[in-house]
RNA sequence: GUGGCUGUAGCUCAGUUGGCAGAGCACCGGGUUGUGGUCCCGGGUGUCGGGGGUUCAAAUCCCCUCAGUCACCCCA
């Protein structure tokens, strides 16, 4: 077999990253369920027609087919994987409404898969930790502010740099260009999307070519999306423009809500940025970007927002609320940045040496009382020379290396680090909380 | 999916008009009858990303392809 290369955009983390990301999930699961939301998790394929029902993303989506399927056979080619967890997430609060209590709220976190280019950051399949809160027929709006600060909370456990998350209304802006006589408010956000790529004029222009505003209307739409604040003055900055509409009026005082929360709860985490749009065309109210301080190049790492027609069939309808952390992207970014390492490659605490092949036996018996005490231990390969065997610790960083006492003499351990050797027994001695386990840090 | 740039050892890179694949660090073996890092001796560990072509001869020139990255697109 000749030799495997990478596949693009399935990446491949190595032991210490991967250590990483299991701490990082780990931990964002945790605070989750401390908001009290329930852990699931969909199957990666759905039907084609449930991926596709939104558009846009249709051509990014991974079909399913049989290797050994005859041609005319199309009976999986009607699957795709799924590409985000909100999609799959709507349709099972459909299928399985009967047995769920509303409002629901579930985290799940999940391989993902979109067919897109990969450059940094960018992956084919990717890992998103997802929250949302559905409710049936109306969803209270209070938690469109609670979002937020689950998320400030996710993100200031991890060993991360700090985040600031930008929220914007759909409502603001959509009543804003209605008020403005605008026709095409989707034509519009997509144009002033783009506002931080291509700059003031572009987008100007793109509004008059795409949404057929005049070049006031265009300017109005450009003062709208300068305005941006860490507190509710946005409010006054948007009422100064002029414009009324009651759709406007509504998406202003749900922001109003939602930075007041946050200025309680979390100080400095929340942004009031009119310009954030956010490409995903299911969101009918509050929208979220997540930017981490510094490395605002990397763009958002954690976005979401208030949708109302995701999940509805007949009659019934359930609105939800929802962010998705982006940890393969978030990850993969500060790992590029050396931004985030781990103490040691390997969970092993401690290695005991091996002095001879004749008493592994009796090392494997220290090693057994050290793991039951909750310390990570393997024996050594073989009875080479200490010397090699303490350079087999080294290599790996583990801290400890045990030195069984010969002829009953006592056990003694030795920190590799500062070269001290101490007298132990395995029954009671104990490494420093910082050596137990790996420990991640930033430098 | 479209276009640009890049690809030589584990890492950072050098390699002249096409002429026997190199350096530093890392790594491996040995030197101290068994406790590492310093020191000494020895070792190149490589499908020059892969495949094809031109040529007496290709890391070098041409074509295709893969991967990384950047922009577009989209978005975590």
């Amino acid at each position: 077999m000749s030799k495997p290369t990478p596949l693009s955009g399935f990446p491949e983390w190595l032991p210490p990253q991967r250590a990483i990301e299991q701490y990082v999930v780990d931990r964002i699961r945790s605070t989750f369920e401390l908001y009290g939301f329930a852990p699931l998790e969909t199957r990666a394929v759905e039907p084609l027609d449930q991926l596709l029902r939104k558009g846009e993303t249709s051509k990014e989506v991974y079909v399913l087919r049989r290797l050994q399927a005859a041609a005319e056979d199309a009976s999986d080619e009607s699957l795709g994987l799924h590409f985000d967890l909100t999609v799959p997430f709507a349709r099972y609060v459909l299928e399985n409404a009967g047995k769920l209590t509303f409002p629901f709220r579930r985290y799940q976190i999940q391989k993902v898969w979109r067919g897109e280019r990969p450059q940094e950051g960018r992956y084919r399949e990717f890992l998103q930790a997802d929250i949302d809160i559905v409710d049936r027929d109306t969803l209270p709006f209070h938690y469109e502010a609670e979002i937020p600060l689950v998320i400030g909370d996710a993100l200031s456990a991890l060993p991360i740099p700090k985040v600031r998350i930008q929220v914007n209304n759909r409502k603001v802006c959509e009543g804003f260009y209605r008020g403005l006589g605008l026709t095409d408010p989707e034509a519009a956000l997509r144009a002033v999307d783009k506002l931080d790529k291509i700059g003031p004029d572009k987008v100007a222009e793109l509004l008059t070519e795409t949404a057929g505003a005049t070049e006031s209307q265009a300017k109005a739409c450009l003062r709208l999306a300068e305005i941006s604040a860490p507190d509710t003055s946005f409010e006054s900055a948007v009422r100064a423009l002029g414009v009324e509409h009651p759709l406007l009026d509504e998406g202003l005082a749900e922001l109003v809500l939602v930075m007041q929360a946050a200025a309680e709860h979390a100080p400095g985490l929340c942004v009031a940025e009119l310009k954030i749009a956010r490409g995903l065309d299911y969101y009918t109210g509050t929208v979220y970007e997540t930017q981490l301080v510094g490395f605002e190049r990397f763009g958002s790492i954690c976005s979401g927002g208030r949708y109302d027609n995701l999940a509805s069939a007949g009659n019934e309808r359930f609105p939800g609320v929802g962010i998705s952390i982006g940890v393969s992207r978030l990850l993969g970014l500060l790992f590029g940045a050396d931004a985030l390492s781990v103490s040691r490659p390997v969970p092993t605490c401690v290695l005991v040496a091996l002095p001879t092949d004749e008493q592994r036996a009796a090392c494997d018996r220290t090693a057994a009382v050290l793991r039951r005490r909750g310390i990570a231990t393997e024996v050594s390969p073989s009875a080479a020379k200490y010397g090699k065997q303490i350079r087999f610790a080294e290599r790996r960083g583990i801290p400890y290396v045990w030195f069984p006492g010969s002829d009953g003499a006592q056990d003694t351990v030795k920190d590799i680090r500062s070269g001290t050797q101490i007298d132990a027994d395995p029954m009671t001695w104990t490494p420093p909380a910082a050596d137990l386990r790996q420990q991640i840090t930033r430098p």
